[in-house]
DNA sequence: CAGTGGTCTAGACCACAGG
DNA sequence: CTGTGGTCTAGACCACTGG
């Protein structure tokens, strides 16, 4: 059923833009019930290959956005999936108050005082991400009686503060001296970078920087 | 009913790994139909959040995997929705044996001679985007009568080639004098690239290389 | 206003995998 | 073997939105 769907996309006997019949017409000419069509068609619209909209009907997408779905990467996880040894090594560890442009971005007031956690993990000896965090007491206090020097915050914070939004971004930066030295890297080398941002409702957690040793591809499939 | 779910995990009245009531409870619980506690429930699984098996049950997922859906830009989209006015230069185009890699990558035979594309995408009127991409007219005859100068590869593949699954990757790589030049940038900037393969069935349509001026930065929620 | 998708119910059978 | 989720049916009412 959705299959058949699909088929008649992919063969072009509808065609981006077109209107599909309504739910009712597609469970008779089936032979299955409208919960049925539904579903399918539901499904495939989250897929971004179908535009639904009361009243207006169902459309192929002219634009088929496929959506991309990836897994954010837990670090250890990752490494250790590929049968690599996982090691993680904590470079220091301070309560500071964040610099503006991390403050806006946590939208904290002006006198709050952070967790700034800085990191290394390491896949097979070699370094592997840099991880640059701040970390909000105010919202996870348990933090502050933690010694994030065996378990990464990365990890504990998976396990024990769960956030119901955050927004996350990907871009490439070039390695500072210092962030060469972290990494094994050299000045000037183009780092893929994922900065991310998690929130309890209104309250930020915690904001992260990610950057990655020379060579990291982040793949998945559409 | 889904909210309510959601509330107890993140409120940690379920906590990871904890096994939750089956649906038919739930739905008792709730005082609702079996399916709707099916549906509140596949849902949340499908965020990463839970983990079904049959016989087995429900279970808070250990490592809240969450999932990332991004969109795959389509240039021309991507530019105007910012109010920006888009504009398009076709490089060069030829036909061309791939390189080895680029075989591989599309699993074509050492004999085959593939579209060779190279273009620029503009943003009012500033670099925005480099593109190479390899097109194979054994699977979509058409381009090759096709002057892809005022349409982009990109947009007429959208509309005319509709593709059954492709994979995507995204790095961090360095300019090098030729790319540089093509985005205005600095030979060694670190831009962010996305490579990306489609297919139709097993025939590969096109593989693309997307190499973004410096600055670029890919944004989503999770 | 009226047609469309969105969502729900109550019940049924099936497929899978744990014990 | 049996409990679980997976999927379906037939029917109902609702919510939105286009004309």
């Amino acid at each position: 059923m959705q299959a058949e769907v699909l088929d008649r996309i992919h063969s072009r006997q509808w065609k981006p833009g077109d209107l599909i019949p309504n739910e009712a017409d597609l469970a008779e000419e089936f032979g299955c019930a409208r919960t049925t069509v539904n579903r399918a068609l539901r499904s495939i619209a989250e897929g971004g290959l179908l535009e639904r909209r009361r009243k207006a009907g169902t459309r192929i997408a002219m634009r088929p956005v496929r959506k991309a779905t990836l897994n954010i990467p837990i670090i250890r996880q990752e490494i250790e999936e590929r049968d690599q040894s996982y090691d993680y090594h904590l470079v220091d560890s301070e309560l500071a108050k964040p610099p503006t442009g991390m403050r806006a971005r946590m939208k904290l007031p002006a006198t709050s005082t952070q967790l700034h956690l800085r990191a290394v993990h390491l896949a097979d000896g070699q370094p592997y991400v840099y991880e640059d965090r701040w970390l909000n007491p105010n919202v996870v206090p348990e933090v502050l009686k933690i010694q994030f020097e065996t378990v990464s915050a990365n990890e504990w914070l998976v396990m024990n503060a769960p956030f119901t939004k955050g927004n996350i971004s990907f871009s490439a930066t070039q390695a500072t001296s210092e962030i060469a030295e972290f990494l094994g890297a050299s000045k000037g080398d183009a780092l893929f970078t994922i900065e991310r941002t998690t929130w309890d409702g209104d309250a930020a957690i915690t904001s992260v920087r990610m950057i990655f040793a020379p060579g990291y591809i982040m793949r998945t499939t559409i």
